[in-house]
DNA sequence: TAGGCTCTGTGACATGCTTCACATGCCCTA
DNA sequence: TAGGGCATGTGAAGCATGTCACAGAGCCTA
């Protein structure tokens, strides 16, 4: 509810990765998408949409990051996971139009494209490809978020903690393999506290698996992180 | 791998609820699925697939109760789901053919329809109206795993039971309103140990909440149930 | 360059759940 | 109807994390 959207100059359309939801897809039907979704800018630390939010529309980002997260009555927060650019989120409400099942925030400044619901059954009817591919989708998704019931479930922080840090290296990093990201925010994504975080940290960083500094974390050893992610860490 | 499938006559496949998969589809496409899909027999405990096996069908359950689980190298086991005749499972599996995410295992004699992959794809050729059936069933699987996923990572076990023993108690109730279930198989539908699970249910059975006999649990209370459920239990 | 912020490092203590160990009770079937 | 095997009930002890309380360190900007 606390959105403040920007229109932008279409022509931004053009820079839009679209690549996945649209491979396969007439161009009557990718066109008719572009030409009736609205380009929107969000702010750094902004919301797109919080959880229980009415929906009727999904977002595709062309630049920025934003993260997908919950947080209890009691203020603790979890990141469910975070959109890097050319990917879409927000499918699920514009898909069954129930209240949002997370919160969206922009973690840069942002521009995103909202294509509503109506636009979306409508391009669905001119091409059954899109809905395919939007499934595909709905599948990567449900196998991520399969995945964290698995590990929140079954899984001990270390090994939630190191598949965190092997996931934002690969989707994240910079050049030289930093990643920009505070103990805080890492816990968050963790799904722990920031003191719990901390300890294990420098007990990588004792071992030399990784190196710290403020707000950057550089993974040195990716096979042993993958160990422990998999649960096979020895002492 | 572990399947025994066995051919029915298919006269059974009438039988089979498919109302939401198939609403608003057209004839032509909704018989190709019925006349090209197999009917498979699954007996008491066996497995219909396991995480990790190669997919291409999804399973319409006819009659009958399938658990989709999830088992750690250890041995611990959480059940994700528990699957009612008229409901379909293995979709995602059906849809981009990569390795089944969880195993799932009949709890009773159960009998199913398996859609294969292909024949999906041409019925969604003739009606795209399925396809956006489907993706609504992928929400609603993407909503019931994202709750999974708040529980496991924000609530404690007394939450999670709750919740358990109310959605089981609608879903599966016979006509007393008892749930036939083990302490041990409660245990892992919360993702916990039979122990913890035993000592909360003898806490809520002292205050009435509930009654509980071998292999059984009957709900007294489901309005304070459903306010410990919603995190707001005081002591 | 001083002051105030956020981020980091770290110990003491609390707690919720698991693990282990064992007793009891119900049901099935030999 | 006796005996074996599940299912249930319960306490003691252990352990992973959370909670709390601070201290120091980098960064920004007045």
């Amino acid at each position: 509810m606390s959105v403040k959207y920007t229109k932008l100059d279409s022509s931004l359309v053009k820079f839009v990765t679209l690549d996945r939801l649209f491979n396969g897809v007439e161009d009557k039907a990718r066109d008719f998408v572009l030409a009736s979704s609205q380009p929107v800018s969000i702010k750094k630390n902004a919301s797109v949409f919080e959880k229980g939010d009415s929906s009727s529309a999904m977002y595709i980002v062309q630049s920025g990051r934003v993260e997908i997260s919950l947080i209890s009555q009691l203020g603790r927060k979890i990141v469910l996971n975070q959109i890097a650019s050319g990917q879409c989120f927000g499918e699920i409400g514009m898909l069954d139009t129930l209240p949002r099942t997370a919160s969206a925030v922009a973690m840069e400044n942002t521009m995103l494209l909202s294509v509503s619901r109506k636009v979306f059954m409508e391009a669905v009817q001119k091409s059954p490809q899109l809905a395919v591919n939007l499934m595909e989708v709905l599948c990567e998704r449900l196998r991520w978020v399969s995945d964290s019931v698995e590990e929140y479930a079954l899984h001990s922080l270390d090994v939630r903690l190191a598949r965190r840090l092997l996931v934002i290296q690969t989707k994240f990093s910079d050049g030289q393999g930093y990643v920009n990201i505070t103990q805080n925010d890492l816990a968050d994504f963790a799904g722990a506290t920031r003191e719990s975080v901390n300890k294990l940290l420098m007990l990588w960083k004792s071992e030399a698996l990784i190196a710290v500094s403020r707000g950057k974390i550089l993974v040195l050893d990716r096979e042993k992180l993958a160990l422990i992610a998999h649960g096979e860490a020895a002492g």
